[in-house]
RNA sequence: GGAGGGAUGGCAGAGCGGACGAUUGCGACGGUCUUGAAAACCGUUGAGGUGCAAGCCUCCGGGGGUUCGAAUCCCCCUCCCUCCGCCA
């Protein structure tokens, strides 16, 4: 959530950022009002309040003097004054509950070199890498939904049968395949950042942290017999890793990655890319993660994406980098690239990452502070992340990309150590080994 | 799931109705001493809010209550430990 000294100090300044997100200012203008009205009552609670600690002081005193009427005179000064003050701090409870249930429905300001526009048609693409889209030929123009369950490696149906439709099953090689990425993914960044295996499913708490409550409710599967909500990434988990914790500067940069599967309802996005893999309600994802000084973080957003884009590019895949604009940013993030991957099959650049730096939004929001080395005062940390590989999309484009003219399947190289020795599929559905 | 015990500052651990934001020990930091270090000694050492500042206020797992006054008493919840049951 944003800093609520900086919503005083500068209005304007976070209204215009506000105002580059297409935010409606009115939201602004609530959480104004009901700071300075929250403001006043705790003033005035907090007056009273030190009235009745001394007049109770005075209570004890007299009473050990012996002076009991004068004491029960001051006691019942005390107790009137001490009904005021409950009422009013009960007041002003209530407005600070408000206050914060407004705020943290309020986005976090974009970064000021994210680019302007209002929607996806103005995000920025930085560069393109791999061959050109045009360049793909017929035998890779096939969908991964047809090939897939052609070769016996992807069984939609069976898993519509027993989940409802958005979700997949991975078979024989496919399976493999899905656990090799993540795999890969983890060891490949395994140089610098800490495996973390998280829970699924987490608290209520855990998912404000990083923005997706309040909010973003209805995106997220709760279990409302458990108040429990399984998480869309491993994002939420890692971010409350430190919740509440206060770090030295020395631990900083800190790095985590982890496996997990990822829950989404996909609530706003109904009949939009419903076959194959492009949007599943669960899914496999390798998610690496920083916290920062606000110092390190420009140089560790990069580090987050050069990471992503080298796994993509080692896999022989075409991709595009996105420089995410104002209006198109996520609710927490204040700058986001995006990486999409060319699929040729379905003719189509999907997102297969987003690397974001969301300053110290969900650091207010987490409780996440470090000790500065110098001694000033204690600040909340910055928080960065990003996929190092969301599996369905990934796997996707490379069952499209190598696809060979003979209808069999050769996978990069990067994943065949961890495909038992086998290096594609025959256009039969036969495990391809090296010797063959 | 049942029965009992517990939750206090970085850690350990007192306090059980009045000067307690909290004795003390350890750790950490600064200083004295020392060629340097150790030891010893002296000092500092939780977080948040508000205020120009002095200060004031809040926080002893969370929420509610009793009281002039609550870390201390009462109620509810959560978590941890021990024993029993069940179980991958």
């Amino acid at each position: 959530m944003l800093d609520l000294r900086r919503i005083r100090t500068d209005p304007d300044e976070v209204a215009a950022g506000l105002a580059r997100r297409g935010e409606d200012p009115e939201e602004l203008a609530q959480v104004v009002r009901l700071d300075e009205a929250h403001r006043a009552l705790e003033t005035e609670a907090t007056d009273l309040r030190r009235e009745v600690k001394q007049l109770s002081k005075q209570v004890g005193q007299l009473r050990r003097e012996g002076a009991t009427d004068e004491a029960a005179t001051v006691a019942d000064k005390s107790r009137s004054l001490g009904e005021r003050q409950h009422a009013l701090a009960a007041e002003a409870d209530e407005l600070a509950r408000q206050l914060r249930d407004r705020l943290l429905r309020i986005p976090n300001l974009p970064a000021d070199d994210a680019p302007d526009g209002a929607g996806p048609q103005d995000n920025v693409e930085l560069y393109r890498v791999g061959l050109a889209p045009e360049g793909f030929e017929d035998h890779q123009r096939v969908p991964h939904w047809e090939s897939g369950p052609d070769l016996g490696i992807l069984d939609l149906e069976r898993a519509v049968r027993m989940s409802g439709s958005m979700f997949a099953m991975y078979r024989g090689l496919g399976a493999t395949l899905n656990r090799a990425l993540c795999q890969l993914a983890l060891d490949t960044n395994a140089d610098a950042f800490e495996e973390v295996r998280p829970p699924s499913v987490v608290l209520t708490d855990t998912m404000v942290a990083t923005g997706h409550l309040p909010k973003f409710a209805e995106d997220a599967y709760h279990m409302a017999a458990d108040e429990l909500y399984a998480i869309p990434t491993a994002e939420v988990p890692l971010t409350s890793l430190a919740r509440g914790e206060i770090l030295a500067e020395d631990d900083l940069p800190a790095r985590y990655m982890a496996y997990s599967p990822c829950f989404r309802r996909e609530a706003g996005s109904a009949g939009r890319d419903t076959r194959g893999l492009l949007r599943l309600h669960e899914f496999d994802k390798v998610e690496i993660l920083a916290y920062a000084t606000e110092a390190q973080a420009g140089g560790l957003h990069e580090e987050l994406l050069g990471r992503a884009t080298r796994l993509i590019e080692s896999l022989g895949l075409t991709y595009r980098v996105l420089d995410l604009c104002a209006g198109d940013l996520g609710g927490s993030a204040a700058r986001t690239f995006d990486i999409e991957v060319y699929a040729p099959g379905v003719d189509a650049w999907l997102e297969v990452s987003s690397v974001s730096w969301f300053s110290d939004y969900q650091a207010r929001r987490a409780e996440i502070r470090y000790r500065p080395a110098d001694g000033s005062a204690n600040q909340p940390v910055h928080t960065l992340n990003g996929s190092a590989l969301a599996v369905p999309r990934v796997w996707a484009a490379i069952i499209e990309t190598c696809r060979c003219p003979d209808g069999s399947i050769r996978f990069p190289d990067p994943v065949l150590p961890y495909l038992r020795g086998a290096v594609g599929v025959a256009a039969d559905g036969t495990p391809l080994r090296s010797d063959t």
